[in-house]
DNA sequence: GCGACAG
DNA sequence: ATCTTGTCGC
């Protein structure tokens, strides 16, 4: 898991034409974390105005989700906010956050998508490839896609549609009794149904992943600080 | 062409 | 993502 090195697109036409390289590369299938192993929350957080991304990576014990390590990662807004290519906008500083963990995840869990992304390579799927550790995003809005209420119960879960294909590109899932549900998919070398069992693993308490929660006020903090005070 | 659209 | 008060409830 290096940070980047070679030159990251700028353009539109650069960023579509490297999810097209990068989609052929993504296994949909893998077990999910065994008892014992390491999972990651990433997560992102912006201030525009003055250019600036912090980006933080969070490793907890699986399945009891004990807090093991975590770090940070600031830097300049490599890429505009425009669906379809938020990993353009996020990678480059979760890479970075990643490099400095004392020891590699055996799965990391995304805040947006994986396969329910126009072209199959959302945030997860595109982190994945690039890491090649295995990859799961966890999204609070259906995006581009549909999927009908979940039964009421925590654990329940219908799929979720690609209205053009018929595909099931993921799953809303209920992690809370009678809460709005979450948007799970797969984003490299794990199954969908695994995928659901480690969310629900990762939700004992609240409506998103622990890893999630802890990851965002992470990277918020590191935000904060970074404006607080510029590199001195 | 216009609006919608993960974070 | 981010701008934002109070409020209800565990």
């Amino acid at each position: 898991m290096d940070p980047i090195t070679a030159p990251w697109p700028t353009t539109e036409a650069d960023a579509l034409a490297e999810q097209e390289r990068l989609r052929p590369l993504v296994s949909l299938t893998g077990p999910g974390p065994a008892s014992g192993a390491l999972v990651c929350g990433v997560d992102v957080a912006y201030d525009d105005d003055r250019d600036v991304v912090a980006a933080a990576a969070v490793l907890l014990s699986y399945p009891d989700l004990t807090p093991v390590a975590e770090a940070t990662a600031v830097g300049r807004v490599p890429f505009p906010y425009i669906p379809g290519l938020l990993a353009f906008r996020e990678v480059p500083a979760v890479l970075e956050a990643l490099a400095q963990l004392p020891a590699a995840p055996a799965l990391i869990v995304c805040d947006g998508y994986g396969q329910a992304h126009p072209r199959r390579l959302g945030l997860a799927s595109h982190l994945g490839v690039l890491t090649g550790v295995p990859t799961m995003g966890v999204a609070k809005t259906p995006f581009l896609f549909t999927a009908t209420e979940p039964a009421p119960a925590r654990g329940a879960w219908t799929p979720l549609l690609d209205p053009a294909s018929g595909d099931e590109v993921g799953r809303a899932v209920r992690t809370r009794a009678g809460v709005k549900p979450v948007f799970v998919s797969v984003g490299h070398r794990i199954g969908l149904p695994e995928a659901v069992e480690v969310l629900l693993a990762l939700t004992p308490e609240f409506r998103l992943p622990e890893t999630t929660r802890r990851a965002d006020s992470l990277c918020r903090r590191a935000l904060a600080a970074a404006v607080a005070d510029p590199v001195e």
